[in-house]
DNA sequence: AATTTCCCCAACCGCGAAGTT
DNA sequence: TAACTTCGCGGTTGGGGAAAT
């Protein structure tokens, strides 16, 4: 039952891919299509393994792979899903045409990850950072506002929890609801199962938080790997994301959708703050940071609709073995300076508070 | 100008799932 | 049904270019 190694190793080449190799993979493909990636090197006449020509192929050669920058509305769906689906890249990138998963999780990994936890908001949990919290928690032990009574009401533990961990509780029941919410549309599973599973998986991990507030940052990756998080939130048919595009893709609607969505026992008891999900802001600020300049189509389009495999010209004319972006399409995102941009965007977005004098770049 | 540090991303690795014998 | 093969996924690495010193 063991697992055999994908191919002898021996004489086997590895590394960056060559022009002359990428021909080879092409031009085989081209024939004979890529039906088995073991003895496709082989008969490719490539000194490679059949797992290096299938991810070649897959994450580069591949006629309909969009190349370029990734836009503001594809970045923003990539949170969007990431929110519900975790680290699922492949089902994240089969919802964006053109994109690879191994594409969409290095710009992850390397864009949107460090912006929100500049921001302030956790990559995993797409709620509130546990570590500047419980920081806060522990040095400014004094709030309590509404939101906190109408989390604490409802659990009935109004003197025993820290009250910065009701506000966090808060925090998190905003962010979790609009999971809740888009797996209400996204599913046909009953509203009230749903909601009843969060809402309790919530206040366990709440009631937990308060009990042990001195390693409650530390707990975070074991509620992760114990798929309690919310991009963990289970699916069960990954087709019922296909229902995606009913949810408001600008969440400037959101409130709106809300009232409609959820009912409203719950937008009332549950939902003190209503919900910003806009990691961006408007398109008022959006379109501030289009540079047009880069909105050149020219190359890199999507094939899709071009059975000649009119890739060759596009792919080949850059160097093989070090691809480099040459162009895209859309709004795009454009150096860091926009980065920058992006995260004054997000002030309103974070509804806990971090204290002014903690240098949110230490813990990053 | 030279060196170091940082950052990005193509490619690799190991694993589990699915398919086949 | 066990043994084996193949595929695809997610995490990680390391080479190379850019930026900083």
């Amino acid at each position: 039952m063991g697992r055999s190694p994908c191919c002898d190793k021996n004489g086997l080449k590895k590394g960056p891919w060559m022009q002359e190799e990428d021909h080879k993979l092409i031009d085989y493909i081209k024939k004979h299509g890529y039906g088995n990636w073991r003895t496709l090197p082989k008969n490719a006449g490539l000194q490679r393994c059949g797992k290096s020509c299938r991810l070649r192929w897959t994450n580069y050669l591949r006629p309909d792979i969009k190349r370029g920058k990734f836009s503001f509305e594809e970045e923003e769906k990539i949170i969007q899903l990431h929110s519900m689906l975790g680290n699922k890249w492949s089902v994240i990138a089969a919802r964006l045409p053109g994109r690879t998963d191994n594409e969409i999780k290095n710009y992850w990994n390397t864009h949107i990850r460090k912006r929100l936890l500049r921001m302030g908001i956790d990559p995993v949990t797409h709620g509130p950072r546990l570590d500047l919290l419980n920081l806060s928690s522990i040095l400014r032990p004094s709030l309590y506002n509404q939101s906190q009574m109408n989390i604490s009401r409802l659990i009935g533990v109004n003197s025993l929890v820290n009250p910065e961990l009701l506000k966090l509780a808060t925090s998190f029941m905003s962010s979790k609801r609009q999971n809740q919410n888009q797996n209400f549309l996204l599913t046909n599973v009953d509203q009230n199962q749903l909601c009843s599973f969060h809402v309790q998986n919530q206040y366990q991990q709440l009631m937990q938080s308060s009990l042990d507030l001195p390693t409650q940052a530390q707990q975070l990756p074991a509620c992760t790997s114990l798929n309690t998080s919310p991009c963990s939130i289970p699916f069960s048919n990954e087709a019922q994301l296909m229902n995606m595009d009913q949810f408001p893709s600008n969440f400037s609607d959101f409130n709106d959708w809300l009232g409609n969505a959820l009912p409203s026992n719950l937008t009332e008891d549950y939902a003190p703050v209503p919900p910003n999900y806009d990691y961006y802001g408007s398109d008022q600020h959006r379109q501030t940071v289009i540079d047009p300049s880069l909105s050149d189509t020219s190359n890199f389009q999507s094939n899709n609709s071009n059975p000649s495999f009119g890739f060759a010209a596009s792919v080949l004319s850059s160097p093989s073995s070090s691809p480099t972006p040459l162009n895209s399409n859309s709004t795009h995102i454009n150096g860091s300076s926009n980065e920058d941009e992006r995260d004054s965007y997000c002030s309103n977005f974070l509804k806990f508070e971090i204290p002014h004098f903690l240098d949110v770049n230490d813990f990053i």
